[in-house]
DNA sequence: ATAAACTATGGACATTACTCCACAGTCAAG
DNA sequence: CTTGACTGTGGAGTAATGTCCATAGTTTAT
């Protein structure tokens, strides 16, 4: 898969993936012989994963972790296992302060009866 | 309330307490005789909102429009009533996600039991 | 074999969100 | 009335995260 595809694919600018790249959140693709990257399919979901966990507010070097974290074998098993349960906190303390925003719009919609009717029947 | 006591009670600094006030992200607060910042109390909460909703990835520009959607009074309420909806759906999206990625660190961690038994015990 | 579309690289530029600095006025304590 | 802590302003500097550009090689279609 050339890099035009995968910037089709994941919706991420050609330079963008070659930034992630440099930065070490994707590792190297294998390149054809001319030199052009040529992209395993599992890097979608890799990519999809970043997105994600970026619309999440968490940090590019956070990522970098976490994906070490999640695809690599360097770390014994119990600093693995702590760090994946620090970052699992993280996430929790995050589900519950958006679970707080929410309440407070709703909170706020609540105060609009009218015209919540309108839209709830 | 002067700026420092303000500072401590929430944690950002001086210079970003001020910047935010530049950009808009709260209203400029009145003044003492002497020019000095005098705060009113209701700010704590206002800036705790914006500290949670930043650790959750929304960018200021973001920010500022929720907040002015949920304190001000320059839209009609169905103006108001839809931006919020749409608010919420951005809010379950990134709850949905998040339980996406705490679901990939507990497999992860499943797939070490030795040392999550350690843990569990 | 020429044009159009794709790729590569390195480096400059841009935006967001601060952070720091220089300089100056104010206030409280000793 | 001096010293130290606080405040004000405007503007420069910085780190993170891209984005753009110039230049050049490759491939495909006509």
């Amino acid at each position: 898969m050339n890099i035009k595809e995968l910037t089709e694919t994941v919706g991420l600018s050609r330079d963008t993936i070659r930034f992630y790249e440099r930065e070490g959140l994707i590792s190297s693709p294998s390149r054809k012989s001319n030199g052009y990257r040529d992209y395993d399919s599992r890097i979608v979901e890799q990519l999809n994963m970043i997105i994600m966990a970026k619309e999440l507010g968490f940090t590019l070097k956070e990522i970098k972790e976490l994906t070490e974290l999640l695809y690599s074998n360097n770390l014994t098993q119990s600093q693995m296992g702590e760090k994946l349960l620090e970052k699992n906190k993280q996430i929790e303390v995050k589900i519950l302060e958006l679970s707080k925003m929410k309440a407070l719009i709703d909170d706020a919609l609540k105060g609009m009866c009218s015209y919540k009717d309108k839209l709830a029947l």
